[in-house]
DNA sequence: CTGAGTTACGTTAGCACTTACGTAACCGCT
DNA sequence: AGCGGTTACGTAAGTGCTAACGTAACTCAG
């Protein structure tokens, strides 16, 4: 190709080229996954799911393009009934954009796509050792010859066959730990600096404490985090329960939630307890079906300023419905103390 | 950033703004070096520099774009006085792409500002050690910083400021010796058979035989190249001498002329002739000016089908105007055999 | 020699951005 | 209260490409 023998002089359409090419490769595994989506909403969309709403000036800033891109991009998007403009109740000029439901629900199940996608690119990008321009030759070959695209299809057909697995704690898995539990706070909450304590010292504060920390995981990618802090002898507190966004309603949450109490009765726990928010309806739904019960009055120096529901594990209290197989682990119910 | 956080995710959006990014600062070059340039065009300008005429096809096949691309960038380009489209004389539909003469002097001056960008950009993605998501971030931190910019017109200005050297054989050169030559060939002649064996083991062939080589350099980059093949004991043939595209002008090629001549008088040689084509108007006026005279009848026994030109060397018919520099080297005038 | 297929390449419409500009709202200062 | 400066963000126009289409010229089998 006359461009390679340009070394770095012809970089500028060498990155232009991959950029398309890598864009028609996320298309087509939108596609193949039924998903009417186009690889160049993906910034605007993913912010805001991941982020919640937001301003134009907020999301240009934040992925890197001008006003006028987002701007024009969410009137496409507003027009799709993908997301809605909601006025900011403080600043006339300012207007919030917000996903709306449909378009949540959708983006919720992308997990798999979006994986799949990120496995393929960093397969292409690994194949080219050394410099930047070999990482470039690999990614062109990769493009031109289809075996991105093959790539990305399978590892979407692997993820989405895999079983949702429970593991325990493991060292290399605590900055998936912080990151999906920050990302989750940042959505809904915010960071409190005992949140960050926690997050970033998982081992020290948790593990070594007598605790212990549950990963979702599927195909080998953490999509799901729980936590059960040990609080005194016998005393649990359920925390740190988070689904990655993107990987909702493949039942990870409730997996991650069985394994936690069965966790807690091996321990021999007498207590389990677990604080949370009005706001988070769906979960709160999750914690009755297992068993957990509110309490009426809050807990008593509660560590969370967001904390405004305070519930107690009660196992007589849980649905019949839970499938079997969640109660696998020999099962070995302690009597509250 | 958000858009890193998504590693691999959004590949495709930071390839495109990297992108834009390089072309910007390929145009600030070029604004600086005078030249009214846009780094959009550079593929096909380019191309047309180092192979001469082309068709739109041909051109769009070789820089990876669509002809429709090719076919406005040209009607673009031809406004604006660069190129003229000669219509082909055996095939109506085509039409050749040619550079005006006004065209090619200004990309012939070029090459200093090409080699600015291409070290700058060689040393952001050198800085990103490691994986292709290390050489994007540090080419994003470069270009957000200034740092390539900055790199470039520093590059530019050591490159312009740099005094041209001759030097001898070096292996780690001879595939420059290779890739000059064989561009320059493929630009005006065909590679016939003799010359990729040459080129391709300059070592052996030229050098263990009792040959020369000697290389134009500026500030350590490789811009000429100039050829003393034995034919026999005292008999030498002066050969491979091409400058590259965008280096023209600077005088490299008389500074190689005037050395291998000065190699040769150490050489103790009696004879240096030379073999070109009547196509090649400038290099004839040179050959003539340092000494060169035409032979009536052609050389017998060519090794090149292209050779319509046999001159010969008579140091007193050097013209006097020579620098006297390039007499430096201890002159050992010998008479010819 | 004819017509089907191929090739060269111009044109058009569209896309994803950009820069430039305009307007309304907000902020801080006198 | 008023006024310059800033901010939010929409609109317009331009750019560099692409996909899709059209047309004329060429090629070659029957």
């Amino acid at each position: 190709m006359f461009l390679h023998s340009q070394a770095e002089l012809a970089l500028g359409s060498r990155f232009k080229a991959i950029s398309e090419s890598l864009y028609a490769a996320a298309n087509a595994a939108y596609r193949d996954a039924g998903a009417d989506i186009d690889a160049h909403w993906f910034p605007v969309l993913r912010y805001l799911h991941v982020k919640g709403p937001a301003t134009v000036t907020e999301i240009a800033a934040a992925i890197g393009q001008t006003h006028p891109a987002v701007s024009q991009l969410a009137a496409k998007l507003r027009k799709g009934g993908w997301i809605t403009r909601r006025a900011d109740a403080s600043d006339a000029r300012r207007g919030m954009l917000e996903l709306t439901a449909d378009a949540e629900r959708k983006l919720d199940k992308l997990g798999p796509v979006w994986c799949a996608i990120r496995r393929g690119a960093r397969a292409a990008a690994l194949r080219g050792q050394g410099s930047l321009i070999d990482a470039l030759t690999s990614f062109e070959n990769d493009i031109a010859s289809g075996r991105l695209a093959a790539e990305i299809a399978h590892e979407r057909e692997r993820v989405l066959a895999a079983p949702i697995e429970i593991h325990p704690f493991r060292e290399e898995w605590a900055v998936h730990f912080d990151r999906i539990n920050t990302e989750w706070l940042e959505r809904w909450f915010v960071v409190e600096p005992v949140d960050r304590e926690t997050l970033s010292n998982a081992k020290k504060l948790v593990i070594d404490r007598g605790g212990r920390i549950l990963f979702a995981a599927l195909d080998g990618e953490v999509i799901g985090t729980c936590a059960l802090l040990k609080e005194a002898p016998g005393v649990y507190e359920l925390s740190k329960m988070a689904v990655e966004t993107g990987f909702r309603g493949l039942g990870a949450g409730r997996r991650l939630l069985e394994a936690a109490i069965a966790e807690f009765e091996r321990l021999g726990g007498t207590t389990l307890f677990l604080e949370s928010s009005k706001r988070l309806g769906p979960a709160l739904r999750l914690y009755e079906s297992l068993g957990f019960v509110h309490h009426p009055a809050p807990r008593p120096g509660s560590h969370y300023a967001r904390a405004d529901v305070y519930m107690v594990y009660e196992p007589e209290k849980r649905a019949s419905r839970t499938p079997a197989r969640a109660r696998e682990p020999a099962l070995r119910v302690v009597e509250r103390g």
